[in-house]
DNA sequence: CGTTAGCACTCGCACGACCAGAGTGCTAAA
DNA sequence: TTTAGCACTCTGGTCGTGCGAGTGCTAACG
């Protein structure tokens, strides 16, 4: 930002013009419709004249000759960096996401659950919300729960109260004492550690310890350790996908499937989101910025959400490339800020 | 079942080449492919005459005059409970089901999760799975675990070796002795208890017993007896919605929508599913027998899983009514048997 | 010199005509 | 009862046409 590259008023005026247009109409648009609604005071000839100019410098794009004219992705990019004007959140919808979030149970994943529902819903395009868990943040203790027999609850506790749990089966009965006898030795050996520095080759040497330590049998062990790799911890919640299919973009079923498809792999999903989550502020990520091939027809609108000051998680909208930008950015910049409040509450005791 | 219907071997034979080809090809098909491709040694026009017959008694319709004939739902149900001859699952996806679920992690959740993809994989329709409760199956114990503060892990476990937890907030700190209190008089008086018998009246009676016996405010023991209501734990997972948008019917988008929709919420699969669960075998369920708006195009095909007899959840693929289904039954069938198997293994110690 | 009016030109698209192909129902013969 | 033959129907694809929207260019204008 603060850059503000050299782009003369009357120019600029006219690709925010055809990119508002557009966004609301999904149709390439031409000089004249330009000149009809928004009064620039200059006549279809001399918007013409402009178009082309912006067309030769890439910011505007012909589907077919003689059609209207559509931004280009460096078109979309300069509209959202330096154009277009923030529509503030209306108070009620500021009411409603409040409201949705308070209300909900003190459950944390029920909350960012609930959430992802609410974005997708407020923006009508899909939206993501990854679960909390903070890196920057430190892991706390660990406790061990058998359940019958062979059955261990594994209790991972982290840093502000995040709790995961894994229910493993281990391959010789192991009493209450030998179980916090483990649980002792791992939380010592994990605690305060930040969750970033927990690395597979830690886990390794922590267990060729544990087993010499305590000479059980390596499955057992190896269970819990396995329950202690964090990858699967980054949960994605999404929502919203079908609304996608009501965008025009999408009518036809090759387009959608490709984007339909990032979001039911998990993987490709996570590889997306985790090339913008570390960015603070709202990021939008348009088109084949994001180096996804699913997403060339779609932009995203991503923000992280923070416990005082640390970066907890993220979420966002993904839409078409055509998306309302002034709309989604201070939508998704709220969310994000009050998610961030409603943890702050739940976990900061 | 048992019970044959009156049709003449020739109108069968007819009927089934009609379907087996439809559903092959998606394409009405006619008298003269019927005679080539099938050799039922009559002419083009004796088949003709029996499709009249069967399109006037419902079995078969025209999308149009003089286009082929398709197989009505009528049709569909008769195929599929008299006529269509199983598919065996041949011995490689066998040994790919087993390799699969074997290998699977000990947790119960990512096994069915993992069930639900390779159920989609291999039919290559959508599919879901409803992961294991067993409203025949009794409640054990509940374990309160403090967290911090003011933060329990609510610990519910239940009859073969379920477990559920849920973290909730508490208005005032708790000691672990308190927790532990309250824990004890919880399980006793809900051990043993069928968790079908578990209603919210019960629930109720036991808040007001426990608010007496403690003397604990209100929004703490709320959030336990919250975390008792079962609603939420019949989670279903599903995968593969995407491989539906490569069938032909749904290349009209407004049709795909209405099927994606329905898995994407919750609530209207689950009340889906909830008529068919019950039932012992695989059931199939074919367009608006479902009585789902989002389901008339579509058929299901269902099985329960049992643990030592017991049902304990349910899976099942949905298709378009133009499903593969002497593949899909023999499949479903197989998968729910050796995930009922595996869990076994899992559950009873 | 920037702006504008006018105009010829280019496409895409919707519409209608047309044809080929597939399939039917009916009739009459085997 | 089955079958061959035939007239008829309907869909889907192809082609041509005209219309409308929009452009680029040129020349005139302030």
């Amino acid at each position: 930002m603060g850059f503000q590259p050299l782009m003369d008023d009357r120019k600029r005026r006219i690709l925010e013009a055809v990119t508002d247009d557009y966004i609301n109409t999904a149709e390439p648009v031409g000089s004249r419709t330009i000149a009809r609604r928004y009064n620039l005071g200059v006549s279809p000839a001399t918007i013409r004249n402009e178009m082309a100019d912006l067309e030769d410098s890439g910011y505007l794009e012909q589907p077919h000759t003689s059609a209207g004219r559509i931004p280009s992705q460096k078109g979309y990019r300069f509209y959202v960096d330096f154009i277009m004007k923030l529509k503030p959140v209306s108070d009620e919808e500021r009411k409603r996401i409040r409201r949705t979030l308070e209300q909900k149970r003190r459950e944390i994943d029920l909350t960012v659950e609930e959430t992802a529902r609410m974005l997708a819903h407020l923006s009508r395009y899909a939206a993501f919300v990854l679960s909390p868990i903070s890196r920057a943040g430190v892991f706390r203790r660990i406790e061990l729960l058998p359940v019958d027999g062979q059955t261990v609850l594994v209790i991972l506790i982290m840093d502000p109260g995040f709790v995961r749990t894994h229910l493993v089966t281990t391959e010789h009965a192991l009493t209450r004492q030998q179980l916090a006898h483990i649980a002792r030795f791992l939380s010592s050996r994990l605690a305060d550690l930040p969750l970033s520095r927990i690395a597979s080759s830690l886990l390794r040497d922590i267990k060729a310890e544990l087993e010499d330590y305590t000479n059980f049998i390596d499955a057992t062990v190896e269970a819990i350790a396995r329950s202690l790799e964090m990858r699967r911890e980054e949960q994605v919640y999404s929502d919203g996908q079908v609304n996608l299919l009501e965008q025009p973009e999408f009518q036809d079923i090759s387009k959608a499937r490709s984007v339909l498809e990032l979001f039911a792999e998990d993987e490709a999903l996570y590889s997306l989101l985790s090339g913008v989550v570390g960015d603070p502020g709202v990021t939008v990520t348009i088109g084949r910025e994001a180096g996804h091939p699913g997403m060339s027809l779609c932009s995203m609108v991503c923000a992280p959400y923070e416990v005082r000051g640390v970066p907890m998680g993220a979420l966002g909208v993904v839409g078409p490339t055509r998306m309302h930008y002034s709309r989604v950015v201070t939508l998704v910049e709220f969310v994000a800020e009050n998610l961030g409040d409603v943890l702050t509450r739940i976990l900061v005791t």
